[in-house]
DNA sequence: TCTACATCGTGAGGTAACCACAGCATCTGC
DNA sequence: GCAGATGCTGTGGTTACCTCACGATGTAGA
């Protein structure tokens, strides 16, 4: 009941995302990281040397979980803690050289497994489809 | 890097997906339900008897889970638990009145809020949004 | 009929990812 | 030079999951 239509359209989406997001989650099995972990990977990947504050900011949550994150990808050896030359009260978060490995890899990954799931609409539906999210999305 | 425009199109469903979880989460608030219960409400509120198992499966957790869940929603006295007459191990949740009165107000405003998000749409946009969207889920 | 075996819900106990609060070190504005 | 803001982290929750084991019940086969 209560099915106008408009609420539908909102499940799809979810149901969508629920479809990535499980692929995405087995996607990452080789490497034995959370999507959690991946996507601060990523984060940390995508500028060099990002402060705690900055990284909680990025992944929307409390900075107290930061810390947490970064000791997860620290305790991997995928990243490491430096000194802000311009606040000693800030640590900078780095990726390592393996660090930097895996993030390509993964981003490899993710990107064919995204690929793969829409390759079944025609080109002309996935330019539709990117045009009319990016309106919702603004 | 490596964004070859379907990695992006992944990105783009994520975060629409996001917006519609933050949005139902917060539209959540007057009941002091969280997104899980409300879904599992939705569930039970579907069929007259649902047994613990049909939960567990419909909102793909364990079945040990859904005791949790049941528990959540009978303390708040939104379900209650009834033998099932055609199987003395199982359980059957149903919902209470008030339940069922929270169930449709949820319902009403869920519906609500995704119309004033996809209504920034053009019809055709939607239409074309819901048709692209079902392929992909098959 | 009786015996294996499967299934249903749940107690016990564990984990991952969050949070708020307090505290120390450090910065910044006045 | 000092009061207050800021940056990280220890302590100690909470929530939403999980697995494993168990008792009660159902079911199929000898």
């Amino acid at each position: 009941m209560a099915d106008d239509g408009t609420a539908a359209l909102g499940d799809l989406v979810m149901r969508v995302a629920r479809t990535l997001r499980r692929r995405f989650a087995s996607t990452l099995a080789p490497w034995d990281l959370s999507p959690h972990q991946a996507r601060a990977l990523r984060v940390v990947g995508a500028r060099d040397g990002v402060r705690l504050s900055e990284l909680a900011e990025a992944l929307r949550i409390a900075p107290r979980s930061a810390t947490e994150v970064a000791d997860a990808l620290t305790g991997r050896g995928l990243a490491e803690r430096a000194a802000d030359p311009a606040d000693r009260r800030a640590v900078l978060l780095r990726l390592t050289d393996d660090g930097r490995r895996v993030q390509r890899e993964v981003d490899a990954a993710r990107a064919a497994d995204a690929e793969e799931l829409f390759a079944r609409l025609p080109a002309t539906d996935r330019a539709e489809l990117e045009r009319i999210l990016r309106v919702l999305t603004d």
